[in-house]
RNA sequence: GCUCCCAUCGUCUAGCCCGGUCUAGGACAUCGCCUUUUCACGGCGGUAACAGGGGUUCGAAUCCCCUUGGGAGUACCA
């Protein structure tokens, strides 16, 4: 199946910014911006942060970078505002808020509410003993108490206001779950504005999908029985419901929800660890979702075409770095050589690669790249393989350097490298040395290779000779051989 | 506790909606073999799953129920 597009899809992304882009929300994130790019409708960022103790705006840059570093661009928000949407800041948009809760309080489906902590806690303790969860049974419940509040309000009071929530039973169909029937009696009466007169997430969070015309929430399963709140404020604001998706959670190692307990759960480190992007988007969609053809590698693009919201998983998935790991090996492979290059020069201890010239970088990275998981890989293999004139004497190696054939081939190859003039010995040159080895030494076979080998880089593996050698400066090669002859 | 959700290899999953083509397919990881120019590359192959029990049916991984297990929610957090 292919997606259907429809220019008036509107979804978005809705993060507090109370730390940094957690992997999970940037799955989440992830998934919105594909279904507004299969649809070709619009990616809204949202910013809730009501909850002013806990969100820093510095954190909402962090996450916005972070959501720009993975190729996740929303089309509107804080800093692309739509005049008919905006503000996108929850903190700017208590006045709307509290106009419809003022409303809804009017037409008596909300009420003002004294009740203290003390209280409040009591009720709890006496459901939690009756076995039930907690439903308000305060006396602000009953409207005749309604006077008494406007009066305690006009002595300056200040209350919180609660949603009557309806005695019935409510069904939702979610696009990931299925039919989920909510009994009832599931919720009591629950805030919808805090007596500081800030709104509360189940509140505004219907009201700005409302307002800012979302057709589909795509969120995470961990919102799923909120949804029945909000089902219920759809329907007393008399607001057209928009389509839900809610996909299942990510897990750890313990199949607990992951968080920070679970190590590196939040995008900058991964950033910081120089995984690449493109890899981190392909890993955490395939989190979940599965491609039609069932292919593993692929970029945003690549599926466009192919991304519905029929392919969620409604089970969680546990987060898995080994495969993770694979997926950014893969996106190494196929990324085009002069990017590649780039990228490297970018990361840490480049300076040997940084001054070599372009045909060798090529050379080098078309050699190493099948080999690295990370960019980061590069130049530690470059160290590690062309550059170490110390290679550690391993056993393996001392198992070669003491066949009988090979003090042979080291004190030729010793000669013959003195003997070049330029930097770089070239292939044909290699070539010539193992002829010569081969033809006027009579060596062959395992020990010729493995000797020679041996013999000019100190390891009894690696990549290819005709390769590595022509990319090892002969300097290098000459101190190495003088390690090894020691 | 209560409510909701979930259940295929160790992991991510395909298949499930529309029962037979499934002695269950792919990928990661793992193991083995091959490549007599090594090898970390590549190629080939192996181990490995329908949680359990009942039903429905000629036939169930697929539909229904129960059990078990796991997860989430249960705030004047989001």
């Amino acid at each position: 199946m292919t997606s259907v597009r429809d220019p008036s899809v509107r979804v978005r992304f809705a993060p507090s910014p109370t730390g940094y882009l957690h992997i999970g929300g940037a799955r989440t994130a992830l998934y919105n911006y594909l279904y507004a790019k299969a649809t070709g409708g619009t990616f809204v960022l949202r910013i809730e942060d009501t909850d002013l103790e806990r969100s820093n705006s510095e954190y909402e840059k962090l996450q916005i970078d972070d959501l720009r570093w993975l190729g996740i661009s929303h089309d509107e928000g804080p800093d692309r505002p739509n005049p008919k949407y905006g503000p996108y800041r929850q903190s700017e948009r208590t006045e709307i808020y509290q106009r419809y809760a003022r409303e809804l309080v009017e037409k008596g489906l909300a009420y003002y509410d004294f009740c203290t902590e003390e209280e409040l806690e009591a009720m709890k303790e006496k459901a939690a003993l009756e076995g039930r969860d907690p439903i308000y049974e305060g006396r602000w419940k009953d409207p005749a108490s309604h006077k008494e509040a406007l009066d305690r309000i006009s002595q300056g009071e200040k209350p919180a206001i609660r949603f009557r929530a309806p005695k019935k039973s409510y069904t939702l169909e979610d696009k990931v779950k299925g039919r989920v029937v909510y009994p009832e009696n599931m919720v009591g009466d629950f805030v919808i504005v805090r007596s500081n007169g800030l709104p509360v997430y189940n509140f505004c969070c219907v009201i700005d999908d409302h307002l800012m015309e979302i057709t589909h929430v795509i969120r995470g399963e961990d919102h799923l029985n909120n949804t029945v709140r909000q089902l219920m404020i759809y329907e007393a604001l008399g607001a057209r419901l928009p389509q839900f998706a809610h996909v299942s959670l990510l897990i750890g190692h313990d199949r607990q929800k992951l968080s920070k307990r679970h190590g590196a759960t939040s995008v900058n480190l991964y950033r910081n660890e120089h995984y690449l992007p493109e890899a981190m988007c392909n890993y955490l969609c395939l989190l979940g979702w599965s491609h039609p053809a069932e292919r593993d590698i692929f970029e945003k693009q690549d599926i466009v075409e192919v991304f519905t919201l029929e392919r969620f998983s409604a089970s969680a998935a546990m987060y898995d770095l080994e495969k993770f790991k694979w997926v950014n090996s893969e996106h190494i492979k196929k990324m085009p050589t002069a990017e590649l290059i780039e990228l490297i020069e970018r990361g840490p201890e480049v300076a040997f690669f940084q001054g070599q010239t372009l045909e060798w970088k090529h050379a080098c990275v078309e050699l190493l790249k099948k080999y690295v998981q990370f960019t980061t890989d590069f130049p530690r293999l470059v160290n590690e393989l062309i550059l170490n004139e110390h290679p550690e004497k391993t056993d393996a190696l001392r198992e070669i350097l003491s066949w009988e054939s090979t003090p042979k081939i080291l004190d030729f190859i010793s000669g013959a490298v003195s003997s070049v003039s330029t930097d770089f010995v070239s292939e044909a040159e290699l070539n010539g040395w193992t002829e010569h080895v081969k033809k006027t030494l009579g060596i062959k076979g395992k020990p010729l290779f493995q000797g020679v080998r041996a013999a000019l880089t100190g390891h009894d593996h690696g990549p290819d000779l005709k390769f590595l050698i022509p990319l090892t400066p002969v300097t290098v090669l000459k101190n190495r051989i003088a390690h090894l002859t020691k």
